[in-house]
DNA sequence: AATGAATGAGCATTCATTCAT
DNA sequence: TATGAATGAATGCTCATTCAT
């Protein structure tokens, strides 16, 4: 990214990111298309390149920029005071109303995740993972603390297997092929069941934390 | 698929097939070069167009092969008169095996999860996890019959979310960006910790179900 | 062509120069295929080759032994003691019966007249039109030796003008675009209206040739 | 064709179809190469295709545009009070001249006239012959009213008829087989004695129109 | 002689990136 | 700074021709 885009208004930067969101997300990183995006974002290919080094450049920014959104369900897990499960229960929810809300941030997640580079996809995992994983790690250690889990399964790992599920969750309710795979799990009128879900989802956690 | 190629000499068709799910699983699709792969198979371009109508149509049986290789995991569940956590275990132990001696494999499902067009991806869904499903079902509701399983919850979606962590984990061990992802939550040297890693899994899983 | 080809029973003689000269005949010289050549006629692309040098001997080939074909129409002016215009009214019905019964005929011819290559072209020309121009004359000479031409005309040319015209009439009847033309110039429903052009023409030659 | 290519310099546009035109005429639609029009034309592939859809689309443009120049030999049959003789001596005249001078355009015309596709074939027709058919029948029926060609034969089956005669000779002096055709029909030196060919035809369709 | 699998040069088309205006 | 026309390397796919069986 360049300064001339970071001196753009506001309002530009955004609808740039926008729209090389949504072609990422819909087409994945190799079928976006430069001009699609210029062409959607209102601006003109040359500029792009001005505001870009080229297009993996500009990839990078947009997953940046859409780490805060991603990020937006974490805050529950920050709130003090609140039963792990209860936490768990409202993101379980917010799962189902973010993920349908804006099935292309996740759609780029996935993407994200299937990244076949190993030095960008160590890059993107940094850049994505570390602070959510803080996140997670603190609450569960709280929960240990006060009683709320059991205090022989490790933080860590645990943190780990809590936002995979998670994780998968999210991909289930946004993903071409997650959605399919749920259906063929749980059934095809699955995504009309959410109470169902987050009823079984809980059972299945509760016990497996406590 | 064309006949042609299933005349071939099985050792020939096996080699292709592997050529192809390396390309596959090493660049992802739309980077996979159809002459990299000719050259790799020792075979011509022509050729690969002599026993598949089009990349696509090879990358489908290059998923196809791969399934039943996939499915190796799935005889330990079909085992009777085994408890449903030592299967867990086994399976656990498995995927470390597995998914490090053959990471392409995993990285060929990944990046198949991850695909963009709505109807190949259900495709692919259903030719991947149909059977699958039906057997994390079974191997659950038996469990559930003799009481290894608590009876409160469902089936199903409990196989879901137990195919699910077990999908993740694979990733883990397999695919660039979940490696990393793994050490960001359970530390770099996590790799060499694999029996930390079945124990805690275990744990989890046991009080998830029982 | 090969000793091979012409050791072959003459029943698969015709049926590959059939086959060869239809697909000629419909997709052009360029677009037609030798595979699809083979499976029409019943033999294999390796049987073709060892009939045929290359694609276009086979061309050349079946152009000579469509020739024969061709001059059928030339009989008609063989015949002596019959009026050049009753000839001339025996031909355009000949014309509108023919082109219609085996257009693919007219069609190849078409297709050869439009070909590119000079010195090929050349080759087709002398092969396809030297014997019909001697008739053409020759016709034309004894018609004016009886008077039913005027002798003012030079008959070698006139020969080029009366077959010009017959030319043009046989690709209105089977090709594409000249039957298009013809509709464009004299109605849509021309092609129901046989009886018309054949008095128009003729009352336009018998002028032109007295 | 793209309004990019609009927007282009009059000098460029027609740089770029003369050299397409050349390239189709001489080689054909099928033999064609976009690398060797970009070449002729001085601009790379990727212009060609920022102006053109693909290549049909270019050939189709090729046509559209070499109308006009075809459609100069029918200025001299708009001229009023002018015999239709004087006319189709004056036309006879600019056959040669022209069908020499850019013998291109008529290898176009014959190429285009070959076509197979019977869909494009139709399409073809229509545009390139249904303004040359209104004029001819215009002049022929302008004849009959003052008495130049008798009015017992139908104007539009007749103009069909001249045309057509002009078109082979068009032919004859432009496309191989069709000069090589002339030749033996008329002698080689057909060629050099065009005065000849003017009076013969003359004769003929002088009678044949009386 | 017959087969049809194998070959690979060849070409249309795409699209990230550049650059003149 | 913004534009969008220009570039050309890159790649999927075809098909005439060859050759081992």
């Amino acid at each position: 990214m360049t300064s001339t885009f970071q001196n753009l208004p506001a309002e530009k930067q955004a609808r740039i990111l926008r729209a090389a969101g949504e072609e990422f997300a819909l087409r994945g990183f190799e079928n976006a298309k430069m001009s699609a995006i210029a062409r959607a974002a209102g601006v003109s290919v040359g500029s792009l390149y001005k505001y870009f080094d080229h297009k993996q450049d500009m990839y990078l920014h947009v997953i940046r920029s859409s780490i805060a959104e991603m990020e937006q369900l974490l805050q529950i897990l920050s709130h003090t005071d609140v039963d792990i499960i209860v936490k768990t229960e409202r993101i379980l929810r917010e799962i189902q109303r973010s993920s349908r809300k804006n099935p292309l941030l996740m759609k780029l997640y996935a993407g994200t995740a299937a990244q076949n580079d190993p030095a960008l996809a160590a890059w993107f995992a940094r850049e994505i993972e570390t602070s959510a994983a803080r996140i997670y790690r603190q609450a569960i250690r709280e929960a240990q603390q006060i009683g709320d889990i059991r205090p022989d399964i490790d933080a860590d790992f645990i943190a780990f297997v809590l936002h995979s599920q998670f994780m998968m969750l999210q991909f289930s309710y946004a993903c071409d092929y997650h959605t399919e795979r749920l259906k063929i799990y749980a059934g095809e009128d699955i995504a009309r069941r959410d109470d169902f879900v987050v009823e079984q989802m809980l059972k299945f956690l509760k016990n497996g934390l406590r």
